[in-house]
RNA sequence: UGGGGUGUGGCCAAGCGGUAAGGCGGCGGACUCUGGAUCCGCUAAUCGGGGGUUCGAAUCCCUCCACCCCAGCCA
């Protein structure tokens, strides 16, 4: 389990100062405004933990805002699946859910305004057009030869824009600001275009739609956000918000202040959404869920708690400086919160056979084992009966016919503990005449010793894990990697799919768990000793059937000495 | 080349003129019936470079450099 830790970044000495300086009358509201054209991801999660964080830090409130501007890209699906989403991290919206939707009339008349004030205009030239006269980076653009129509033409063409007498793409509403500003988002930007589309949410009822930064400050107005909090893209466009803020009458003192802070990139995933998206929709991965996706819906069904992303927000810190988190951070964030957590239990990868020929045939022992063994303080948590036998499994990667230096663990000759039972010695190999694989192992137990330490004195190194294999449960699991083969995908304009790891799911049938795993139900969550945290996949697992979703590895230190040898 | 941003150890990130927190990673050790956990220790930053101001600068000023964002009728 995580301790909360206390937070601080450059957003909230912001807010202390206002509050501090008796702005906004001592509230805080700060917002999340997806636009649902897809799936959030741990991005999101940063902004959705900042914006809830401080207003629950403050004693404010947090709006879910939709920003759906855009019928043509978002859909319910992607509504829906947010707000799932934000609720299973562990946030509430309570009754403050809107939607841009909602302030269409609102901005329709706002935009009415402009137009009768001189401030905006009907433009009919077409999209090529006013790209071409929008100028370049380093100068200005020219004015469109529609831009000094009378207001009263503007407003009838407006109207008859709502109205739906013109095709899409015919002309669209731009404001007039400066065609010559080196801020290139105050050139006339375009506020609204035609587009018939049916929308989510206010169906057929629009054929004219408010662009993003039309919509956006205005929204956040309505709403009384007092801390606008977004990313650093939106910085260029602060200064068209504050525009139409003026236009509009909102006195400075009493409109959101925008503060910008640098999305989260991790290594070795891509988290913009037009990737994902594609993704998806090329069968890359097996949905917006599938558990190497960066999404909290991916997240979630590989078995990361919300607790563990949380505190992986609270470590990553805000600030505006690019960044690449390593993906490491967030592993150790899922493995500190699900190492006190989560039942101790046995699963078997890959089976290797093991005969003990001097323990009884048909002798069945059942050894009382706890879930949190040699953890103090913990072994109140349970325990369950663990079958022992005659023929056991054991792991293929726990013996070596030829022992690498520093391996402890199983080899001809050699003995190893089996894990809260009996120090098991290897006496010899069986091996497959064709192809001299190893199919089996012949070993004796030490039954003078028992459970306990050998009588002699001589130490046994390393315990291996185990299981019965007459009472063992087959179980499919799943090994999921990185999705990727390089920290950045996509650096350099390289093609993302050609970095795509081919091992990044590897599926194992013929794993063999202990009875008790039977007993886990969908969506439950446990280690397996020495392997790493489970996750019983709630779509695909069946009554005794369980499919489980590795979550992240445990540390493996012999896998670094393996690496350096 | 216009405008807007950012540069602190491998990766994040504190620091707000008084002489470089913390986390992750890496490395080593202790302990261990999970090569897990835990616990110790170590590692590594001329604070992008160069000037200046100051008794004193990562923090202030100047200048240069690098990187990111903006030319959607996307958000």
């Amino acid at each position: 389990m995580i301790e909360p830790r206390k937070s601080t970044n450059f957003i909230r000495q912001i807010v202390d100062e206002d509050l501090a300086a008796g702005k906004n009358g001592g509230r805080v509201v700060t917002r999340f405004p997806p636009e649902p054209n897809g799936y959030l991801h741990i991005g999101h999660a940063k902004s959705i933990c900042l914006n809830f964080g401080i207003a629950r830090d403050y004693g404010g409130r947090c709006h879910l805002r939709f920003d759906d501007t855009n019928p043509s890209k978002e859909s319910v699906e992607y509504v829906d699946s947010i707000q799932e989403d934000v609720r299973w991290l562990g946030f509430d919206w309570g009754e403050h859910l809107y939607h841009a939707a909602d302030y269409f009339e609102r901005l329709y008349e706002w935009a009415e305004k402009l137009i009768r004030d001189g401030k905006a205009y009907v433009d009919e030239q077409s999209a090529d057009g006013i790209r071409e006269t929008r100028g370049t980076l380093t100068a200005g653009g020219s004015e469109s030869p529609h831009r000094d129509r009378p207001a009263a033409e503007n407003l009838d063409l407006f109207r008859r824009m709502r109205a739906g007498e013109f095709p899409d793409g015919s002309r669209v509403v731009r404001a007039k600001i400066d065609m010559s500003s080196p801020n290139i988002n105050l050139r006339d930007p375009v506020m609204y275009r035609l587009r018939r589309e049916s929308h989510h949410r206010t169906g057929d009822k629009w054929c004219l739609y408010p662009m993003y930064d039309w919509a956006h400050g205005q929204s956040d107005a309505l709403e009384g956000i007092t801390h606008s909090i977004c990313t650093l893209e939106f910085e260029v466009h602060r200064p068209l918000y504050d525009w139409f803020l003026d236009q509009l009458g909102f006195a400075p003192d009493a409109r959101p202040r925008q503060i910008e802070f640098a999305r989260l990139n991790l290594t070795y995933t891509v988290m913009s959404k037009r990737l994902l998206s594609s993704l998806v929709q090329e069968k890359r991965v097996d949905g917006w869920d599938d558990p190497r996706m960066p999404t909290i819906a991916g997240l979630r069904r590989r078995g990361y708690t919300p607790e563990s992303i949380r505190e992986f927000a609270e470590r990553i810190g805000v600030a505006k400086a690019d960044s690449t988190v390593d993906v490491a951070l967030l592993e150790d964030c899922i493995r500190d919160d699900l190492n006190p957590k989560c039942r101790r239990m046995t699963c078997v990868h890959r089976p290797l056979r093991v005969v003990i020929e001097n323990y009884p045939e048909g002798k069945v022992e059942e050894l009382e084992t706890p879930y949190f063994p040699d953890d103090p303080g913990r072994e109140g948590m349970g325990s369950r009966k663990v079958p022992f036998s005659r023929e056991l499994f054991i792991e293929r990667d726990d013996f070596a016919e030829v022992p690498p230096k520093k391996f402890t663990r199983l080899s001809p000759g050699k003995e190893v503990r089996l894990r809260k039972a009996y120090v098991l010695k290897c006496v010899g190999v069986v091996k497959d005449d064709r192809t001299g694989e190893v199919i089996a192992l012949r070993g004796t137990v030490d039954m003078d010793a028992g459970f306990d330490a050998p009588k002699d004195g001589r130490k046994i190194g390393n315990a291996i894990h185990w299981v019965s294999a007459a009472q063992s449960l087959p179980v499919t699991l799943r090994l999921y990697d990185r999705l990727f083969t390089v920290p950045n995908p996509g650096a350099g304009g390289q093609d993302f799919r050609a970095v795509l790891n081919p091992a990044s799911l590897e599926v194992v049938e013929g794993a063999r768990a202990e009875p008790a795993v039977a007993g886990l139900a969908p969506g439950d969550r446990c280690q397996f000793e020495r392997r790493g945290f489970y996750y019983v996949d709630p779509k695909d697992s069946a009554p005794g059937k369980p499919v489980l979703n590795r979550i992240v590895p445990l540390r493996d230190a012999w896998a670094k000495i393996a690496k350096g040898q």
